[in-house]
DNA sequence: ATTTTTCTACGATTTATTTCGTAGGAAGAT
DNA sequence: ATCTTCCTACGAAATAAATCGTAGAAAAAT
């Protein structure tokens, strides 16, 4: 009865983007990931294993014991927090209209030639599949 | 000799918005927006007014006075904070290819056919400007 | 010129987040 | 089988972030 936020904090969202680059794996392979990208103090492991365990607890990871091993992995995709992110922002700056916020990333983002003519071939693609009205 | 980081915290992020969207303006002014699009617990003008000064302190934001008040805005403006935002998102998960994020966007975000339109456009400028080679 | 209202500065408290130490169990090596 | 090593669970300490109360100054109202 109580579907609690289980927000990502900042910390956790670091961790959950190791997962999706590693997919399913154990407290050690993430912390070695972790410190090994970061510059300075290294935290210890148990700091890492405590994260876990806390997104496990909000139901940001799920876990699943292999080979006697735990290995968790995100419970959410990286393609769906984005999507989130990305809503935020197009509501938040933009009105709403998500061709604004491309407008804005095409125009502060160098894009290579090859990119712009898949956008082309992209919108081309649309343009066909939605006038089929005859 | 010292450039912290001072990076704004969630908190203070919407306090950062509130600005953007009033422009330079007074505490009284941020919190009214801010208790007044927030549900539920309100939250007291001397939490406001300490947000403010904080971000003072971290150069988030400047202040005057004029007309015996104190006005604040932003030191960052909404684009800017956009665009490091993005920068983000297109080295993480786009592998520093924003034309792939503008996929994702495109593919997963309603548009109309007229920011689609506007979008077309868009390129064939960028084609026109850059093909002038003889 | 009092009184009332509104403001700022500041410190303290509360709450959230991050970090780590210790204890005990399992796996692997000798 | 004993000794290491690596692991988890758990609680507590340390740090960071958010919230608020009080005091006194300034402005506005009476």
């Amino acid at each position: 009865m109580k579907s609690k936020k289980n927000k990502a904090t900042k910390g956790e969202m670091e961790l959950l983007e190791v997962l999706w680059k590693l997919g399913s794996s154990t407290v050690r392979q993430v912390h070695d990931i972790l410190n090994e990208q970061t510059q300075g103090k290294e935290k210890s492991y148990t700091t890492t294993l405590k994260f876990m365990q806390n997104m496990l607890e909000k139901k940001l990871v799920s876990r699943e014991i292999i080979d006697n091993k735990h290995l968790y992995q995100a419970t959410i995709s990286e393609k769906e927090s984005l999507n989130e992110k990305i809503s935020k922002i197009v509501e938040n700056t933009f009105q709403g209209s998500p061709g604004n916020l491309v407008l804005q990333i095409l125009g502060n983002h160098k894009t290579s030639t090859e990119e712009l003519q898949k956008i082309r071939e992209y919108l081309d693609e649309i343009d066909t599949n939605q006038q089929p009205k005859k």
